[in-house]
DNA sequence: AAACTATAGGACCAATTGGTCCTAAAAACA
DNA sequence: TGTTTTTAGGACCAATTGGTCCTATAGTTT
C-alpha cells in the first residue's frame, strides 16, 4: 500500500474516451486513437482500464448518468412540467448548429452499432433507456397531477411516447434534418400529447 | 461481344449483401463475408461490384425501394389513409418477435454508423429518409381531404412526425422494447396525431 | 534504503482488413 | 478455331487491429 500516485485523472480520462466513442463509435475508435484522446500510454491504459470494451461499457453508464442528471435539473428548474417535456424536445433543435452535435445520442448509437449481438451492452443500452423514460413518466405524473396532461393514460405509457420521439428526433439531427424541422417535429409531439384525451 | 455468360443474378447477390449490411452494418461486415452471403468469388465480385463502398450505396438505394414499395402498397390497399398510418406503425411491434426484425432500419443503422462522415453515403440516407416521408405525405393529404386529420399543419409536417415516430419506434424495437410496449406508444401517436387540431 | 506502483516506450503477437494481380479452365459467340 | 468474358482459386500486399510482455525510470510510503 505504498507506490507511486497515478497522474491523470480516472474520471476525466474516461469521459475524453466518452467523447470520442460518442463521435466515432465503439469499431471505428482505435485503441491508439483512444490513448492519443485520453493522453495516455498504453501501460497505464491496460493498468488502469481492463480492455477496450469494458472502458466502452463504463462510458455507457456515465454518460447515462451525464444525461438523467441534465434532465433531471431541466425538470426541477421548469416553471412547470409540459414547460420541462417541451424544452426537452424542442432543445433538440440546437443540436443541429455545431457538428459536435450531430453525433446523435451515445445509446442509440450503440444499440444501432451492435444491439442483440453483444448481451453486455444490449444491458447497458436497456439500463440507460429505462434511466431517462423514468425521468419522463416523473415529469408526466407530475403533469397530469397538475391537469397540463389531460390523458389518463399510465404516465409510462407516455414516458414511452416521449421517449421514443427524443429518439427519432436526435436521429433526425443525425441524418441532416433543419433546426427548424426539428423544432416543429418537437413542437407537434407536444401538442399531441397536450391533446390526447382519450382513456 | 461475345464471352461467358454470367452464372449469377446480380439482384438476388446485392440483396443477399443487403441482408448482411443490414443485419451487421458496414464496418462490421468483411469482405470473406460477403463473398460467402453472396456466392461470390473474390474474382466476379469485383469484377461486378466495383468496391464495398460502392455496394453498399447500391443496397442503399435498393433498402429504400423496397421499403417505399412496400409502403405504397399498403397505401393503396387500405380502406382509408389513417388505417394505412395506424398499421405502419403498429406494424413495427411485429418486428419484436424474430430476432431477424431486431435488426432495426438499415437507412438508420447506417445514419448511426456514419452519419456526417462520409458525404456520399449521408446523401443515400438522406435521399432515403425523404422518399418515406413522402409516401407519408401524400397519406396526411388524403387524411385531411376526409377529415380524418382535424390539423391545418402542413403535410409535410406531419409527415416528418410520422417518420420520426417510426424512426423511434424501430429503435426502441432495437434496443429490446417489448411488443406490447411498442404497440402501445404506436396507438398513442396515432391518437395524437389525430387529436391534433391548433392551426 | 527497501518496497511498491505508475510511467513511457517499444518489441512482439497472430489475425484480419480491403484490394490487386495472376493463372488456368470453362462457356458462349463469330 | 479464335475471340471474349466469366469463373475459381490462390498468391500477395501493406496496414492495422487489440492485446501482452518487458525494461527502465520515477515518484511515494514505510
Amino acid at each position: 500500500m505504498a507506490g507511486r500516485p497515478r497522474e491523470f485523472d480516472v474520471v476525466i480520462a474516461r469521459d475524453a474516451a466518452m467523447q470520442l466513442f460518442w463521435s466515432q463509435g465503439y469499431e471505428a475508435t482505435s485503441l491508439s486513437e483512444l490513448l492519443a484522446a485520453m493522453n495516455l500510454s498504453k501501460s497505464s491504459f491496460y493498468q488502469t482500464f481492463e480492455s477496450k470494451q469494458v472502458l466502452f461499457e463504463q462510458c455507457l453508464v456515465r454518460y447515462s448518468s451525464l444525461l438523467t442528471g441534465a434532465m433531471r435539473e431541466g425538470l426541477a428548474g421548469a416553471p412547470n412540467p409540459v414547460a420541462f417535456i417541451r424544452v426537452a424536445l424542442t432543445d433538440i433543435a440546437k443540436e443541429t448548429r455545431d457538428p459536435m452535435g450531430r453525433r446523435g445520442c451515445l445509446m442509440m448509437n450503440t444499440a444501432a452499432e451492435f444491439a442483440q449481438s453483444d448481451p453486455g451492452i444490449a444491458r447497458c443500452v436497456k439500463a440507460g433507456m429505462k434511466a431517462t423514460q423514468e425521468v419522463f413518466v416523473e415529469a408526466v405524473m407530475a403533469a397530469q397531477a397538475d391537469g397540463s396532461i389531460q390523458s389518463k393514460e399510465s404516465p409510462q405509457a407516455l414516458a414511452d411516447y416521449l421517449v421514443t420521439t427524443v429518439i427519432g428526433l436526435k436521429t433526425q439531427v443525425k441524418a441532416g434534418a433543419s433546426s427548424k424541422q426539428i423544432k416543429h417535429i418537437a413542437e407537434l409531439s407536444v401538442a399531441g400529447l397536450e391533446a390526447m384525451d382519450t382513456v
